[in-house]
RNA sequence: GGCCCUAUCGUCUAACGGUUAGGACGGGACCUUCUCAAGGUUCAAAUCAGAGUUCGAUUCUCUGUAGGGUCACCA
């Protein structure tokens, strides 16, 4: 980056919805970006459409983004800045490069009257930093809406004034973005702004190469499920960054202070990333690694702990008790005598050792859980309890009869 | 459909004109193991197509093809 001065991102997630893993890993990237650069990070509540905008949506989004670690700098509601756009849409009117325009609305709700952008019809090129120039004639466009009324501005005008008056340097938002820079870099020239850097980020793909909606993909889409689900915030955001970033090296785990230190704009990605839900558990795996060992136990315990064998006792076939080199009979006497051993792991273990680890550790294993396929007896011992273990072990040897 | 973006293993990606096209996830095999998982070793798997430019193209240019995004008084 050739200035690392007073760089200021923002992101803008409109209030309509909990948090999206597409906004928090567009705001993972401007976190990333302002932090490396040592610039200044915006949250910007865009709650203009008093319709669709709810205070608990914004609530989640805040959360949400806070359990992430993403924290902001500063943090404005468009809802109580409207006076700053009437003041603008007043300067647009009256130099003429805005007009209010007479209406048949055509929808319930439509106003008679709204105010037009005047199209100076006119090709618009700008720099993106990932994908290069970006050229569009945007004649097509025509003079649309900035504003319902004086005081009910729309996302085009709010936006621009916003990221004007704030002093926004650099834009990096979702690619689907793209085709609304020509809109607003108009609006910019016509309230004099200074145009901002942008940068589009390549966007998330579902399997089938589609963008990710919340109407076709429900609670994958939602950070609250993966929050629920008992993702580490950095294994999210490492999976996150690493769709459409790299660090160029083969390392792959970082932490979200390690991805500061490593991010470079210029490596992000330009086509689209298909989400991968085995990857963020691989991701999520290796976080867990580098978590303290009685943390990842009591992880790993917490986990087994929803198995319904562990809930309630399960129903044992008698075939199945005796590991497939023993009979019933050895494995009866071996759980007999495992019986005293289970609140003493190391003399068990020895027991098996010496007595065959499968003729004895299955029986108990299978006593424990019912199942063919479970953890270990010693960490099934621990989970259930040395009373609930002898308990099991007892009705295991009382069907051996 | 118009406009715009994109194009390396199934997926995430490395390569910034010269490599046996590398790594990771997932998959296969094997080892380890009381089962599962984990772990270890290992195998298979890709440059969308066609023209150029060049001594040499994954890489640069063009065309085609495919996929995607966007076309509100939502953001």
């Amino acid at each position: 980056m050739e200035s690392t001065k007073n760089i200021v991102v923002r992101m803008a997630p409109s209030p309509t919805g909990n948090l999206h893993i597409g906004t928090a890993r567009a705001t993972l990237f401007n976190y990333l970006f302002a932090k490396k650069y040592g610039g200044k990070f915006i949250l910007r509540s865009e709650d203009t459409d008093k319709e669709r905008s709810k205070k608990e949506y914004e609530d989640n989004i805040l959360s949400g983004l806070s359990w992430l670690g993403l924290e902001h700098d500063e943090f404005f509601r468009q809802s109580e800045r409207t006076q700053i756009y009437v003041s603008y849409v007043k300067q647009m009117i009256e130099n003429g490069s805005a007009y209010v325009s007479k209406e048949e609305p055509k929808e319930p709700g439509q106003r008679d009257e709204v105010i037009r952008f005047r199209n100076p019809n006119k090709k618009i090129a700008f720099d993106d930093l990932i994908r290069g120039t970006v050229e569009f004639d945007t004649t097509e466009l025509g003079d649309f809406v900035i504003a319902r009324s004086l005081e009910e501005p729309l996302y085009h005008l709010a936006v621009v004034v916003d990221d004007h008056e704030m002093k926004v340097t650099h834009i990096l938002r979702g690619e689907d973005h793209i085709s609304n820079t020509p809109r607003q870099i108009l609006i910019q020239e016509a309230i004099g702004a200074v145009r901002p850097i942008y940068a589009h980020l390549p966007l998330i793909f579902d399997a089938e190469h589609k963008k990710l909606s919340k109407r076709k993909h429900g609670a994958m889409v939602w950070i609250d499920t993966y929050k629920e689900e008992e993702y580490l915030p950095d294994a999210l955001l490492n999976f996150f960054a690493f769709m459409g970033w790299n660090p160029g090296t083969e390392r792959e785990i970082f932490s979200l202070s390690e991805l500061v230190e490593a991010f470079d704009i210029e490596r992000v990605q330009k086509n689209a990333a298909v989400f991968n839900i085995g990857k963020l558990k691989w991701f999520q795996k290796e976080h867990i690694k580098l978590l303290p060992e009685e943390e990842q136990t009591a992880l790993r315990a917490k986990e087994i702990k929803e198995e319904d064998y562990i809930k309630t006792a399960p129903k044992l076939d008698v075939e199945k008790i005796a590991w497939k080199t023993s009979t019933k009979a050895e494995a009866k006497a071996n759980l007999e005598r495992s019986l005293d051993l289970v609140a003493d792991k190391d003399g068990l273990m020895k027991f098996a050792e010496g007595a065959g680890k499968g003729n004895v550790l299955w029986p108990i294993r299978y006593a424990l859980s019912g199942k063919d396929k479970s953890p270990d007896p010693f960490t099934l011992i621990d989970i259930l309890g040395v009373e609930e273990s002898k308990k099991r072990i007892e009705k295991a040897i009382a069907q051996l009869q």
